[in-house]
DNA sequence: ACCGGGATGTTCT
DNA sequence: GAACATCCCGGTG
């Protein structure tokens, strides 16, 4: 399925100006997911965000592991709410933070080990209209999904999506593909926002002189 | 621009 | 009870 007329910003029309064939949109195979999550997250990077309607480039992440990190929810104990950590790479983790926001996870590694990779931020490029709707119809382009329950609440993202499995096209529910677009520029690594454990870790990524990103500097 | 506080529920001490 | 992978709004420069 092709979005609408909606101009998608960042994407050249010039398909009919060259003699290759546009690059059809691909979803990730499983493998890709089944790695550790901070060799999966920066690689995250340019690939798209798919709902419906909906897409955005993903410009920010952050890895979580397992014990070894104090600041991943499953540094501790498997409990209900940490539990998509632990399936095998490929699901979401979509869990619910300070009473009133829903963040979204993709699942990385083996099962039985835990480990995800936080979505902190996009570049919307289609389905803008949909997303004033859930975050508000004065959101600038750079404030419907610069932050990781904006990009939730832009993407109509609940705890219903939950441990379910990552759509590799535009036809599914929530999914993630590749548009053949390449990160413009190296991804910067730096530490991890909003954390109080485990601040020395740098497993945050995210595409430099992006103005959709949540905290730049 | 930078700050401080409040909203709100699940998890853990 | 406190902490929390956050965001919004209203204060002050």
């Amino acid at each position: 399925m092709t979005p609408p007329s909606e101009v998608i910003p960042g994407r050249r029309s010039s398909a009919s100006r060259t003699h290759q064939p546009a690059r059809a949109d691909n979803g990730l195979p499983g493998v890709f997911y089944q790695r550790e999550p901070w060799v999966v997250a920066s690689e995250l990077l340019g690939k798209v965000l798919v709902k419906g309607e909906t897409a955005a480039r993903i410009v920010e992440v952050e890895a979580y592991g397992g014990v070894d990190d104090p600041a991943s929810h499953a540094h501790r104990n498997r409990t209900r709410r940490n539990d998509a950590m632990f399936l095998e790479g490929g699901h979401w983790y979509v869990y619910f933070s300070y009473g009133m926001h829903w963040c979204i996870n993709v699942v990385c590694g083996s099962a039985g080990v835990p480990g995800a990779v936080l979505l902190r931020a996009a570049e919307p490029m289609a389905g803008l209209a949909v997303m004033r709707a859930r975050r508000g119809a004065a959101v600038r382009d750079t404030g419907l999904c610069n932050g990781p329950a904006r990009l939730a609440q832009s993407f109509g993202v609940t705890g219903s999506l939950d441990a379910a499995c990552i759509g590799t096209d535009r036809s599914g529910d929530l999914g993630i593909i590749d548009d053949g677009q390449a990160c413009a520029g190296d991804p910067v690594n730096t530490v991890r926002v909003g954390i109080s454990a485990g601040e020395a870790i740098p497993w945050r990524w995210y595409v430099p002189g992006s103005p959709h990103v949540s905290r730049p500097r």
